[in-house]
DNA sequence: GTGAATGCAAACTCTTTGCATGACT
DNA sequence: AGTCATGCAAAGAGTTTGCATTCAC
């Protein structure tokens, strides 16, 4: 699958080497966020010898570009997944008993934000936000 | 000052020892979110010899007791508050130039949350939003 | 061949845990 | 004395950096 935010993801910046194709390959698929382990495991289990360091790398630049935007979630770890796609983009629920997430969407809420970001006086670049409680399994 | 919540947070749990009893004043007296090692730094600079080990101690029993709220702002470490006191909660605007953090307050969004709360069938206990961008003095 | 990207290992930061000491009942 | 909180130091986990090598053009 080459969708266009692979190719904009491979193309910005410098050249794309073995680590940063495999790792934008992935991500592409991706519907929801990985963790940068998550991410390398699922790579050396395909039989990629992408190292965790350019995981890393990969991860960070294309965060710094726009393609990746990073999810905290609360268990100290930083989460990545493509940005907007198809100019939708989510938030996350949290099952703070098995650890789940699943994400969400919704207008109003958008529109909530876009309200009080005009507020703050401040440039406003993006926004995150994180529900927490019980999945229907574990409540 | 002794504040309701001082008191609650120190007695919950066993007998608070030196280093709980600091950390609880401390935060009793805090207005936005503090890191564990500012704590710690503020602690010791006001004279009080207790350890890292036991801030972060008291921050998760407080957190478990309900009394701390943690957060995340992408920086890779957590910060704490006390919870809801007065009934009003917060959420946090984050300079990504300077690193500042201030707090806003919004009905309209406590509303729009509480909607897609219930819409995505979990029990939620809690929420946060983190708006990144440029501070008037950065953009 | 040149310069950038990569992989490994070491370094770093934040956080947690083990254990002996100290405080309060 | 007995019990629990504390402080220090060591251990863990996640992430970043240094450096020699490999890869792409």
């Amino acid at each position: 699958m080459t969708t266009a935010w692979n190719e904009a993801a491979l193309g910005a910046g410098r050249q794309p080497g073995r680590a940063r194709r495999a790792v934008v390959e992935l991500l592409g698929r991706q519907s929801c966020c990985l963790t940068a382990l998550e991410i390398f495991e699922r790579l050396r289990a395909a039989g990629s010898g992408v190292g965790l360091a350019s995981v890393y790398r990969t991860l960070d630049q294309l965060s710094r570009d726009g393609f990746l935007q990073k999810i905290e979630l609360g268990d100290g770890t930083t989460r990545y997944e493509p940005t907007e796609r198809g100019g939708h983009h989510h938030h996350h629920v949290v099952c703070e008993t098995c650890g789940k997430v699943e994400p969400f969407e919704d207008d109003r809420l958008e529109q909530a934000l876009r309200r009080v970001e005009r507020q703050t006086g401040y440039a406003v670049a993006g926004h995150e936000v994180v529900l927490r409680g019980s999945c229907t399994d574990c409540s």
